[in-house]
DNA sequence: CTCTCATATTCGCCAAGGCGAATGTGAAAT
DNA sequence: ATTTCACATTCGCCTTGGCGAATATGAGAG
């Protein structure tokens, strides 16, 4: 119980969960959508493994990230409410802008080249 | 919204919130009731205050603590449900079960002797 | 005024965890 | 095989916050 309060418990991780809202999402583009150097993205990331609230999956060179639902009863709704809520804060939704401006534009930036773009950034 | 979850990222504070489960409390019953030190009590109410989730009223030497429900919308909601989890979390009944004991034996233990009671120890 | 009682705060210590900088790792590309 | 690219981990530093022990505060009682 504790452990998922604690990894909700960081300005950083929320802005994370944020990012994959509903959906995998590929690290370089959680990187370039919230501006943060690589290390501290992939040190929030593994807290949140950790924690059980996202798991991985790998496709070649990228990883993929997803929220990952708990299984308890309460925990579950809690972490339903905490998503609903982060899509009404004004920062979450600039970074959720920012991502899908990132990602839908024209030419993506260079560090993103060839990287698989996250599947539905259709809501927000 | 990283205040509230900082907040409830203790399984102390957790027990304390379990135990004021909608009513005022006194002081010396927490600490009877959790069978910790007044001091770690103390400061972990203190966390509670400053954090906005519970609000302190003075009666004479004793200090009453209380559930204060978040402005909110969101967070409200999220405390209502990290309430309603407590309820069934077997920890926090053992810690109800052992306060309602407490509180109406027939005769309290010798530290308790003058504290005002808790109101509605009926739920559980 | 002093004493006691309920509660709060302070102090010193230690572990968790945030950060930037540097380095490690594993998969693909050449 | 070597290099490159995406990501993970480690290191050293600093802050937050947990704890017990001691002490302070503030309100009644005597």
């Amino acid at each position: 119980m504790e452990l998922l309060f604690r990894a909700l418990a960081d300005r950083t991780r929320l802005r994370l969960l944020n990012l994959m809202g509903g959906d995998e999402i590929c690290v370089c583009f959680l990187v370039e959508g919230l501006k943060m150097p690589q290390p501290k993205i992939s040190r929030h990331l593994a807290y949140l493994r950790r924690a059980g609230v996202v798991s991985a999956r790998r496709e070649g060179k990228w990883m993929h990230y997803r929220v990952a639902e708990p299984p308890e009863e309460h925990a579950a709704r809690i972490f339903r409410e905490v998503r609903e809520w982060l899509r009404q804060d004004a920062e979450m939704q600039r970074d959720r802008s920012r991502l899908i401006k990132l990602c839908c534009a024209p030419q993506v930036p260079v560090q993103l080249k060839g990287a698989p773009r996250p599947a539905s950034l259709m809501a927000s």
